[in-house]
RNA sequence: CGGGACGUGGCGCAGCCCGGUAGCGCACCUGAAUGGGGUUCAGGGGGUCGCGGGUUCAAAUCCCGCCGUCCCGACCA
């Protein structure tokens, strides 16, 4: 609820109008999210503390996120594949790193059919462990290899604090899986990947995203090296939106994943695993939601635009209704089932009004609404109005299609690039001082680019102080022209420039 | 798991301090009118007051326990 600052003779009506209002992002920024999960209907809390259901709205954005990346996993080689749930409890034991990681988030099966179980089974965290055990079957030879695998599943780890999308008990995401012969090929892959998902959340998300390596501390159990995709929510807060991991040979050599090589000798297998999941419905809500409700890129949009028919009288009802129809028809290309033809709805209830219906499909986040009126047919028009800036304009209904594939492609790069400022207004570089730093990170937040002495005493220290974390020592084209010479807390010579921020 | 707040028709809340058997707004249903930015009027349906104990003639209200949600810490995609 907002704050009434009116008198006392508007006070009801401005209750009023508070209730179909969001809390603002600038009042409460978690409060908002929320409200815009529950009412746009993407999720809702299940009867199980931390766990969530995804709505039909929701579902619809992880489907086109979940087509598009299958996409690009399929054109660079890899398949699908799917293992199963259930890992023997000893095989996450296989790896020292990984279950010191894994063990306390873990739900653990003990009994099946009304038995004790002779082995317990962990519920998948991950199946690094299962999919390697796997692969050790399958590979004999150089030439099995690579082995690229990558599955859609859900998994399970048990978090203490939850939130809608971003973290829950149990959520639905992709993990990659390959085997190489050289650690170089390894780390090609890795890196092919990083690129693939910034491709992804910067391409069809529009959300611009910071790339770079994980710290010791901050890197996935069990990886020899894992690197990021870090993207700035409107809190100015991180969110990690994927990880891609070098696993090195840590994993073939808990399982015993060996080939022979083309000189004979017998080797260790090279890993990796990557992975994003539905946490990128929250990453899409936060970077691109406003006071009004969601906003979705057009690429990922369920439905690209809604039609809302307006009429006075009945005679004007049914002419309208008609051409609604029609346009719909004509530009979603809806009779020839075409997948790439726009994705058009006719909100036809009547119990509404014109403008209760833009605020709800405005919440709902539909990139363009088209309203249709009786003064628009009588002059071959519609009136287009984009989410992004709310801004109309009346097209020919003769052009109306072509004109609709124009704006969704300018809001999609309009949208990035907004995102992308307003990162870039709310990063610091150069030289910043720690007691800068400290009054950043505790009032507004920004993510800093600071030199670093490589020191896991100073990021210890500094996480402690602030809450702030290194989300990544950042790729080539992020690092500030001039290197930072000095570590942020020690003052010592630094070796790295890190990225620091607060992270979800 | 520690600190704080909250839990009352679908949603948002009042009632609780000072026990007496539940109310408001929105939403919903019916009818009529209305319809280019949150329609109006009339009629109507819906709640064992989070769950379990206790105190009492009587509990939404007082006491104890538990569960859940949100915020803040320790853990994390």
């Amino acid at each position: 609820m907002g704050i009434c600052r009116c008198t006392i003779a508007c006070a009801t009506k401005d209750i009023m109008a508070d209730d179909k209002k969001l809390t603002t992002r600038a009042s409460d920024f978690s409060a908002w999210y929320n409200e815009v999960v529950l009412r746009a209907e993407l999720a809702d809390y299940s009867p199980v503390r931390g766990c969530m259901v995804i709505r039909p709205d929701g579902y619809g954005i992880w489907e086109r996120m979940q087509r598009t990346l299958d996409d690009m996993f399929k054109a660079t080689g890899h398949r699908n594949a799917y293992f199963p749930l259930f890992i023997p409890e000893s095989f996450l034991h296989k790896e020292a790193q990984h279950v010191k990681g894994f063990a306390p988030e873990t739900a653990v099966v003990t009994h099946g059919g009304g038995k004790k179980l002779e082995e317990p089974l962990v519920v998948r965290p991950t199946s690094e462990t299962i999919i390697y055990a796997m692969f050790a079957k399958w590979v004999q030879s150089y030439r099995d290899l690579p082995l690229l695998i990558n599955q859609w599943a859900n998994v399970v780890r048990w978090e203490m604090r939850t939130r809608l999308f971003l973290r829950t008990l149990e959520f639905l995401w992709q993990e990659g899986h390959t085997a190489h012969a050289t650690h170089d090929e390894a780390e090609e892959e890795a890196r092919k990947i990083l690129g693939l998902y910034r491709d992804f959340m910067e391409g069809w998300m529009a959300m611009p995203v910071v790339t770079g390596q994980k710290t010791e501390a901050e890197k996935f159990a069990g990886a020899l090296r894992t690197y990021s995709c870090e993207a700035m929510m409107q809190d100015n807060k991180a969110l990690q939106a994927g990880t891609s991991h070098n696993l090195g040979q840590n994993f073939a050599k808990a399982f015993d994943l060996k080939f022979q090589s083309e000189s004979g000798d017998e080797e260790y297998a090279w890993n990796t695993s990557w992975g994003v999941s539905t946490r990128l419905v929250g990453g899409l809500v936060m970077t691109h939601g406003d006071d009004n409700g969601l906003r979705i890129p057009p690429l990922l949009a369920p439905t690209e635009v809604v039609i809302v028919p307006i009429w006075r009288k009945e005679e004007e009802r049914s002419r309208v209704m008609e051409a609604a129809d029609r346009v719909c028809r004509d530009i979603s290309n809806w009779e020839r089932r075409d997948p790439n033809a726009l994705r058009v709805r006719v909100d036809t209830r009547e119990n509404l009004k014109p403008g209760a219906k833009y605020y709800e499909w405005e919440l709902r986040g539909v990139p363009i609404r088209m309203e249709l009126g009786p003064r628009d047919l009588d002059a071959n028009q519609g009136v287009l109005v984009r989410r992004d800036t709310r801004a109309k304009q009346s097209v020919s209904l003769d052009a109306i299609a072509e004109e609709i594939e124009t704006v969704l492609e300018t809001m999609q790069d309009d949208m990035l690039s907004a995102a992308r400022d307003r990162r870039e207004q709310n990063s610091h570089r150069g030289a910043v001082s720690y007691e800068q730093f400290k009054e950043l990170m505790e009032g507004d937040g920004a993510f800093v680019y600071a030199g670093w002495c490589d020191g896991e005493k100073c990021e210890a220290q500094i996480k402690e102080e602030t809450k702030a974390t290194i989300r990544c020592l950042p790729d080539e084209e992020f690092r500030s022209a001039e290197a930072p010479s000095r570590c942020l807390l020690c003052n010592a010579d630094a070796t790295t420039e890190a990225l620091w921020a607060k992270a979800y």
